[in-house]
DNA sequence: TCTGGGGTCCTAGGACCC
DNA sequence: TCTGGGGTCCTAGGACCC
């Protein structure tokens, strides 16, 4: 083994980059989503802790988040604010160094990236001394709070960073007469902003957790895996290999084994992203049932994409369409095209005609368009 | 007045070929 | 008349994540 990763996840982020330029905004609850009008078709990006203490949550229509928390502050989404807060991270994260050399930065959002040793780097020190420096350093220099986790691996530092944050959540919880927070197996302080996971220490840490508890199962894997009689992440990793690999598929069954397991051997990766395609979609604020207005909207989506391909500078192979169909119905079409393009109008006919393909006679609430591109000349 | 938007990857099934 | 396998490509949908 002998690998250490660490996962770094700024607090509530875009909550805390409004916070930041609206200072009298600190402590208050505050919702961010949609263009911040609590009556259109739209859900919360992100809620202070203050406003999660009501019971907002990201994903839930901003008409209900309101009601829960009628005090709160309705704030717009602003992209390019999170996008130039976010970079002003990275480079912070970039501009580390362990172990004497560049630290290897893999970013997996806005707000969240691995951090990994680089390569011919010597003595690597105390890991969680590293991760509060890396806490501390991003403090300093973007005034934005952070969790580090630190696992033997990627998935260990991934679900390490939850426990770390634990105890900003759990403050608030205690301050609803929730109550306060188990300690970690190995007497580490959960909520001190870093928090370790290593091998030795995963199936106390995690064995006895449901499995949707794990970075990659969400609600409909854990249920699937619960109807083999798979409750929790120790019986995940105990599970014959053979048996999940047939109910769940060849890839997807060995890979929940592994990750009930704690093992991932996934490196680092800090190459620049490469996007495979580029989409857009919009719910309409009234559903559409007007074929011209129909065809209107997918040219326009088409042509907002075309616009992120054409920067990326490879040619389009694949062109999708999805609809949402009332009252919340989706279906995807699709087509590869014979040979790769850039041009507008074709692009455009191919998504019309795609759409044609969908059953006319209900009204629709969304429609998007998704451009996939060549891959680079060296592949992905 | 339910249920956003931008992504990725995997699976299953049909078509087609040898 | 009955009916093999393997392999690849394509499509539609599902699941997950931030």
């Amino acid at each position: 083994m002998g690998q250490v990763v660490l996962h770094v996840d700024l607090d509530q982020f875009i909550a805390a980059v409004e916070v930041l330029r609206r200072p009298d905004l600190a402590g208050k609850p505050v919702i961010v989503g949609g263009r911040g009008d609590a009556t259109e078709r739209a859900v919360v990006s992100t809620a202070s802790y203050e406003a999660r203490a009501h019971g907002v949550g990201s994903g839930m229509p901003l008409r209900i988040a309101m009601r829960k928390c009628p005090d709160a502050v309705l704030l717009p989404v602003d992209h390019a604010a999170y996008d130039a807060a976010s970079a002003g991270v990275l480079d912070t994260l970039r501009s580390l160094e362990w172990g004497g050399v560049p630290v290897l930065v893999e970013v997996l959002g806005w707000d969240e990236a691995f951090l990994g040793p680089g390569p011919g780097h010597g003595d690597l020190g105390d890991p969680a001394a590293f991760a509060q420096d890396v806490r501390d350093v991003v403090l300093e220099r973007t005034r934005l709070r952070s969790g580090v986790g630190v696992g033997d691996n990627k998935l260990q530092a991934k679900l390490a960073t939850g426990f770390a944050k634990q105890r900003v959540d759990g403050a608030l919880a205690r301050e609803a007469g929730a109550g306060g927070h188990e300690p970690g197996p190995d007497g580490q302080l959960r909520g001190s902003g870093v928090y370790r996971i290593t091998h030795e220490t995963w199936a106390a840490e995690m064995g006895h957790r449901p499995t949707d508890a794990l970075w990659g199962i969400g609600a409909k894997t854990a249920k699937r895996l619960s109807g083999l009689g798979i409750e929790t992440v120790a019986d995940l990793g105990a599970a014959e290999a053979e048996g999940l690999a047939g109910a769940i598929g060849p890839t997807t069954g060995p890979w929940l084994r592994r990750i009930g397991r704690g093992v991932d051997t996934s490196p680092v990766d800090p190459s620049p992203w490469v996007a495979r395609g580029h989409g857009h979609e919009e719910t309409f604020q009234q559903d559409l049932v007007e074929w011209t207005d129909i065809v209107a909207a997918t040219r326009r989506l088409c042509v907002a994409c075309l616009a992120d391909v054409i920067a990326e500078g490879r040619p389009v192979t694949r062109v999708e369409i999805k609809v949402r169909l009332k009252p919340f119905f989706t279906v995807t079409r699709g087509h590869k095209l014979p040979e790769p393009t850039l041009d507008a109008s074709r692009l455009a006919e191919e998504a019309v005609a795609l759409l044609e393909r969908v059953e006319k006679d209900r009204p629709i609430r969304l429609i998007g368009v998704r451009l996939e591109m060549a891959p680079p000349p060296g592949g992905y």
